[in-house]
DNA sequence: TTTCATATTGGCTGTACGGACAATGTGCAC
DNA sequence: GTGCACATTGTCCGTACAGCCAATATGAAA
């Protein structure tokens, strides 16, 4: 499996050093000495990781870290610097780093560091592809189809949904049936797992929905309506 | 609003200095000598957090945080050590520490720390109860009704219900009722919800109803009963 | 023995929804 | 103008399920 493994580092006889390194254990090495040659070559979509020096002229390693997280890259990052920073290490590891290694690195370990990376990416970008065919399914929606989804996966009855929208139940019934028949769903049970993964629901929603469950109410007369 | 910080640190003249300080800022300290000291205390609800020293006596720091995770606790961990070990950083905080402090640490440092890690640990408390509320609701069903409602909220209808436990479907809907006062859930989804939230619905459950969404199927016959 | 929780089953009514038969109107592209 | 996608609405039928009326059997606890 060959794996692209991005190294971006201002020393350019360390890039050398690495990417022959790298390349003589079978991966495909792109070298980068700062932070914007990487970000002019997104979007990586092939399987691989990010090598980072902390420091870098210009912007840093972890601002690049920022950088590629909010352009939805997945691709995991492994921090090697010459300046042991504890701190650093923290906040980039929180940040969702792989990992944090000091230079000098022993050759095995930068290897053992980059196979797990990539085997975490791996996993990642299983993931990154269903999400991926369930945004298209969704995309294919019309622009009315996604509002009637919306409340539908937010267990909205046609009846609800219908009154929100202010048009008939019979029309949420061929939306609904629609969006059904688009996601391939057999059940509502499906819709909603969909929308789960879709970042549909999010998690406020499902806990306003268990609040109502949590909270005990003597009071005879349900919803004002 | 108290909040317990348990100090686990072999050096007595360390615990005193750190015991007083945190007292002065309006803390309730616990300090232990040993990982079994504060073991022996457990469970530990009160909110707070928990500092550690990487290397003990005995049972290492980064050894208490993995029997303390083991154990359930969700107090949150910073680690307090001497010796800068950056590896040990990394794999503390990827293992779910809150923060990774280097002594001599200033006051006003480890404040802030303990500051954030209590915050932390009051929005994961929020959370605790929550399910626990949920957990308590599920412990009051019977055996029979926890059948049914694994079943229910995998989707599967009455009738296969009915079929998987060899009885009617009449009793199915009787034990799905029961259920659904204890849970208080007015529909199908709030029941999903909560046992998304007790862990019932794995991720691999999800995985599997999506997978039949995501798979084009031109053949005629479906389920092969 | 009586009581109680649990499990089991039946019938009946109403609601919610899926599926299949439609039709109408609007706006945009060719 | 002619198609086409989209939104809208209608009726009819069947299934799935909730809610309420029950009854019966079993085992454990009082």
């Amino acid at each position: 499996m060959t794996a692209a493994v991005h190294v971006v580092d201002d020393d350019a006889s360390f890039r050398t050093a690495v990417g022959r390194h790298l390349r003589a254990a079978g991966y495909e090495v792109f070298t980068y000495e700062t932070a914007a040659d990487l970000l002019a070559q997104l979007p990586l979509t092939a399987p691989g990781c990010v090598i980072l020096d902390v420091k870098l002229p210009g912007m840093s390693g972890p601002e690049l870290q920022r950088r590629l997280i909010e352009h939805g890259t997945t691709l995991p990052i492994i921090f090697l610097t010459g300046h042991p920073d504890i701190p650093a290490s923290v906040r980039t590891i929180k940040a969702g780093a792989e990992d944090f290694l000091i230079k000098p690195v022993p050759g095995h370990q930068l290897l053992d560091a980059i196979e797990r990376a990539i085997a975490s990416h791996h996993t990642g970008q299983a993931r990154g592809h269903e999400i991926a065919a369930l945004r298209a399914l969704f995309d294919a929606l019309t622009p009315r189809e996604r509002e009637v989804f919306r409340l539908v996966v937010h267990g909205r009855l046609n009846k609800q949904i219908a009154h929100e929208l202010d048009i008939t139940e019979r029309t949420v019934k061929a939306h609904r049936q629609s969006v059904m028949e688009k996601f391939k769903a057999h059940s509502l049970l499906e819709l909603v797992f969909a929308a789960e993964n879709l970042g549909i629901l999010s998690r406020s929603d499902r806990h306003a929905m268990l609040e109502r469950n949590l909270t005990e109410r003597s009071s005879g007369s349900d919803r004002g309506h």
